[in-house]
DNA sequence: CTTCGAAGTGTGGTCAGACCACATGTGCCA
DNA sequence: TGGCACATGTGGTCTGACCACACTTCGAAG
């Protein structure tokens, strides 16, 4: 007797559930921050075991697309879209990605989308950049508000330029990076340079002036990276000691 | 009478096993393509249960950084660095990301990585794109063995800009556009121009003229996008429709 | 001797049900 | 009124059985 399986797919489960809440998601069934129903009744009205559900949920958590709570439940991501969080950091494991190289990558990304955001800003980004940057003068004196502000402001760039995939880029980056940034905002002197430098770049972008934000933004990250000596190593001599010891972790 | 908990870490299963995999990568003891121990042999060794060792792979597998082959294993994920597979797709879907909004970012990335490489390409580099040009000019008449080519010549550019991190973002995003160019390809009737242009681009990089390359670059690749129909929607009229039908899938 | 199909073996995939751990709400008690 | 203990809901883990797929082996047909 052979085996029933109906108009069954027999894709991978997991697939299934994947496809399944992807077509909830993409009919806005389901939107950024909703709760999906508990795994038990989810699994039953999907006719497949708790067990594969968790399966594609978990996948889809794996690359930031669901949140979950234990204890609370799963919910479609909200927030700036942005690569699963450690994504960059076991491929970067993987592949022995250096330090230097997030930031060129950084850096290239960045000032190309500062550019965008002057050509596509609308006016609530330009304020919203204003009103960061008076935040950072505020908050000089207190390096980890400052460092919020700063992240702000480049975030908020990131959605001034009209491409969710950019910034989704940058956001992944950035937060790849955000641990060695705690580190070296302690010990930075500079923040009134940095916070000025801020300006200049807002003041270029909400007057439109593409080339212009793009050679500051530019400029502005290139001394970040030195101040965090993640330059990248010249062909002679040792340059930067950093991604030498400390199994050169990806994000360090 | 309390359990015994010992020095256990109370942190995720999940996390556990991802954590040993990583540090196995890290310690050089895992190699790209290099199988792990089956599943119920594994999970033993490491004293979870199956269930929450297959949890940990399938995180690192939706994040590109396993290969899950049924029946025969797990593998470490080989070939060229990239983000999980449908992860853009995925997240397009969540975030409502349109097509021509990816081809910018590949346009400018990967005038970038042009320049990059031409600055920083090795001579191996410079042979094999030699080659690929002259499988393109050879496979004239076959539309799919033409588009394999200009693949591997855009990959090897990627390899010679020396940032694995571009190249893998621009890996992911090459692949979640691969099915839209299988379409046009096919109609495409000026590949030898096509050709000719991925010429002029090896030769500025081996003659290492960054900016000429990067210029050339971004000029064949807006070609492209004008003659996928994927330019970015003029504010005025409906212009390209394509991302108006067929629920606008990522990528489409 | 060669060919090829049928088992055999190893590995991932799914299932079921029980129980653990965390977060939050609810109501009793001080 | 303020807390604290308990009830409840939800995700996390475990167990052990069985299914499905890929590859190997070996015997029977040619």
């Amino acid at each position: 007797m052979p085996r029933v399986k109906e108009v069954e797919r027999h894709t991978h489960r997991t697939m299934q559930v994947v496809n399944h809440i992807r077509s909830l998601i993409e009919s806005g069934t389901l939107q950024p921050g909703d709760k999906i129903p508990p795994e038990r009744e989810f699994a039953r009205s999907l006719k497949i075991s708790r067990a594969s559900l968790r399966t594609g949920i978990g996948y889809m958590a794996a690359m930031g697309v669901m949140k979950i709570r234990h204890g609370v439940g799963s919910f479609v991501a909200d927030g700036p879209p942005q690569f699963g969080t450690a994504s960059l950091s076991l491929i970067g494991a993987l592949h022995g990605f250096q330090s230097w190289q997030m930031f060129e990558a950084r850096i290239i990304l960045e000032s190309h989308l500062a550019a965008l955001a002057a050509e596509r800003g609308k006016q609530e980004h330009f304020s919203a950049l204003a009103d960061e940057v008076a935040d950072m003068f505020a908050s000089m004196n207190s390096p980890a508000d400052y460092l919020i502000h700063d992240l702000l402001f480049h975030r908020i760039v990131s959605q001034a330029s009209g491409n969710p995939i950019l910034a989704a880029i940058i956001e992944t980056i950035t937060s790849a990076l955000y641990d060695a940034r705690l580190k070296t905002v302690e010990r930075s002197t500079d923040m009134r340079e940095s916070a000025e430098m801020h300006r200049e770049i807002y003041r270029a972008i909400r007057t439109r002036n593409g080339k212009e934000a793009h050679n500051l933004m530019e400029q502005h990250l290139r001394m970040a990276q030195i101040a965090q000596g993640m330059e990248r190593p010249t062909g002679r001599k040792t340059s930067s000691a950093l991604h030498k010891k400390k199994h050169a972790r990806t994000a360090a």
